[in-house]
DNA sequence: TACTAACCGAGACGGTACGTCAAGTCTTGCT
DNA sequence: AGCAAGACTTGACGTACCGTCTCGGTTAGTA
């Protein structure tokens, strides 16, 4: 059966309503009551639509994602399928440092609240998987998993928080890109 | 005054204790509660002694890491002053992989509550600044600060316990020097 | 108009089946989605029908008490208007006796469910209303509301599967009619 | 080991809040939560002291009992030990009606929460002990378990209730002594 | 060896946030 | 068009675990 009205437009206040409780306050003080209440929703529900407080940073971060996800699937170059792997490489990372620099406080959420359960969020995957894709094409010596994790880790809340800091998003950007162009264009 | 005898045989049992039911039964079933009652003292006591969750696992992986960092500071070639800066790095890398392996249990629990403070531990501090100093040498143009907490971001539990089940430790140790390497040798 | 035959059908299949789990089970483990589940319906149907868990229980009570009712309204002796008070008080509450021995697990259930509205009960009700036309003819000094009361307190459920356990249904009936023989039988 | 001094503060505390609300909305608004907000501490100290709504209940009316409980024990004629039994029977069952009329609230709670277990209340029990001793010596042919737990219907909430909104605490002792002499003059 | 004062150990205690559960409501699809 | 199904909502309960606090016992220094 589809999704029931009312239902859905819960699902998309408590989406809205953790995201605002995140920026404003941050991760730490967000409690699954406090984003019920400010939901006008009862707990109870929140945790039958996302199962528990890791589930919910899952699918807010699935949703803010959903645009690079659309545009790496079938959009057009540098993200999409069209585009020669090194630019699409370098395309998917600066996304990716966008949405980080966008979304700080949902990243930490997110790592605390996976915690040790961080490569089976669906998100990750995907990215993982579009990066496993590009470097093995990229570089076919190198150890693809291995270096997309990496390269993924290089958006940790922890240390996106502090390139901010200090830097910007310009610098976020800049040291990706350095890194990736790195990785790619080592001999062998 | 010095430590107490029975306050140092305690505190030793914690240590001990703490690390035995990381490794049997993982980091999330590991409570203080437990620690305490498995070390046979009371919980106040590991509050004394470590100041909350977090100050045990520091220590503990301050402890685990104390010899890398003697080998560091005044050792020989080629984790010592002495050696080449390449060499020194590849050298540090590599003892931190085998460190890592070892310890994968306690570094998961690390990260988990270290949380958002991860990049104050002393430990993954003096880890930090000493990439710093090693990629500065190497390769100036670099965000060397950037980089070494990519570094670092290798030895991600999870990515630790990923790799080492599917390739073991030389697979960790290769994909690891391999990463250096692109970074250092990189052109520019 | 008339009750369609399908919803008369499951009607009687959620009365049976709640009277199953009763006793089988016990009022704890009674809950409205099993019944609902158990009788093949869904649970609206359930709500529909008997308005909440407390009207399911009042229909099953007033259901099961039917035959009684009928003998006081228009039984022949010792229930009905022709017999004398006092016959017609021991044979009422002998009814009783038998009726609380054969549904205890129902009279749990009601009263835990009626909690505070015990008194609104259609059949608790009816019961008292008649105790106290006979109490009043038979001892018109005392207190009819308040004694009607106490003796239907006697069918209390703890109490009832307590003299069962210990005594039968013999010591439930011998009591009760010793406690209203006193009641009627004492001086003044 | 002794009762905290932190612990006993806050356990009057809570004792002290539970009753206030009780009187103020009644046995439905009273929540654990609020109990907890009330009384200044976290809702796991509540559980802590008191296990359970339940629990609270029933340490809540063996303190107001307590005073009765003395008074049974060692306390001077109607209730003490050194009275006649009819004397002590009539006076126990007056000092009950006080509590009960000025605990309807409480009585209602405790019935509630104790459902099913109304018989394992420590205080019930010692009410129970105490009218079946008297009943016994008062009236030996009489089923004196059945007649104490009948007796101590008569303090049903709802009972308690009803009678004082239409008579006052004068009707409700009066129709307890009633009660009460009924059983214990009986012929026979 | 006896005494005292500081200190340690044990775990009871306190608080917060998560997650569960079952009654009762409401939408949607089927008859 | 109206009923049946069950997804949905609610919020109180209870739990778990971190970190604090109290109090009894122990140690070390002194006489």
């Amino acid at each position: 059966m589809a999704e029931r009205a009312d239902a859905a437009r819960n699902r998309r206040a408590i989406l809205r309503v953790t995201e605002e409780l995140l920026h404003t306050e941050g991760p730490d003080q967000l409690t699954l009551d406090r984003v019920a209440a400010a939901a006008g929703v009862g707990k109870g529900t929140v945790f039958r639509r996302f199962g528990s407080r890791t589930g919910l940073f899952q699918e807010l971060l699935a949703d803010r994602a959903a645009r690079i996800r659309a545009g790496v699937e079938a959009g057009p170059a540098p993200l999409g399928p069209g585009a020669p792997p090194d630019e699409r490489l370098f395309g998917f990372l600066d996304e990716l440092a966008h949405l980080a620099a966008r979304n700080v406080a949902l990243i930490a959420a997110h790592e605390q609240a996976c915690a040790a359960d961080k490569h089976l969020d669906p998100t990750y995957r995907r990215w993982h998987a579009h990066l496993v894709d590009l470097v093995g094409r990229l570089r076919p010596t190198a150890d693809a998993d291995f270096v997309a994790h990496t390269l993924l880790g290089a958006f940790d809340a922890e240390l996106v928080r502090h390139v901010l800091a200090d830097g910007g998003l310009t610098r976020l950007r800049r040291a990706v890109r350095d890194l990736a162009e790195s990785l790619v264009t080592a001999p062998r």
